[in-house]
DNA sequence: CAGGATCCAAAAGGATACTG
DNA sequence: CAGTATCCTTTTGGATCCTG
């Protein structure tokens, strides 16, 4: 069983938070954003889960991470690579399936949902 | 963030050996599991958490629960519903995913793979 | 600002034995 | 056969404080 794509697939992804954060970084105009911004945005998730999400999801090639070592202090930027970004589409999926099947009268049914981000 | 679409629909199917339970349900002719057939199948899932993911998936709507009071002792069995059958979907492009960005040349990758059978 | 380091509470799941 | 009931270990993640 530990040698099942599904399983491994999800050994990456089925973390707490880390769809979250996947979203957060798909989310607006601007791709990039920064430590505390994601960390603000999500609510009350704690430096040390996202830090560790955001370390394991670079290491796994789902974001990438730019530092700007020009300012001071130096300031961090991540960014979803091409596979991260193709996985917001099974994110997308995932909601859809929400939809349809169990919640059906949701503010995230809107053409934006304050959540997901169409 | 509780009431984010896609937080409500990991809460149900983001559970270790969830997805599992319903691909070994989607696996093969017979349709309809047991489960001392499931727990055989699913290697070293115990009892307890194989009873509490059916009972939560059956809850939830992704699979029925039919018992044959005619045999004694009466046997069960769990299938797949709609929704249930709809989701596989879902997971089977978490595989494509996983074997497109990550894990190239596994056995899952046959046209029948033995964990997750196409 | 972007984290790292500790410490701790809670939950999740595994092992095992038991039962109608 | 189809689970329940206990007990216990391990894993998570949250709270908080600290720093270059």
């Amino acid at each position: 069983m530990k040698d099942c794509t599904v399983y491994k697939t999800m050994n990456i992804i089925g973390k707490r938070w880390t769809i979250h954060i996947l979203l957060e970084l798909h989310k607006g105009e601007k791709k990039e954003k920064r430590f505390n911004e994601l960390k603000r945005k999500l609510g009350n998730i704690t430096p040390k889960i996202l830090s560790e999400r955001l370390m394991e999801l670079e290491v796994e090639g789902l974001i990438t991470k730019k530092v700007d070592d020009s300012t001071k202090p130096p300031r961090s930027e991540y960014y979803l690579t091409e596979s991260g970004m193709d996985f917001v589409k099974i994110i997308q999926a995932i909601k859809r399936w929400g939809l349809k099947w169990k919640f059906q009268d949701e503010e995230c049914k809107r053409a934006i949902c304050m959540y997901c981000d169409h």
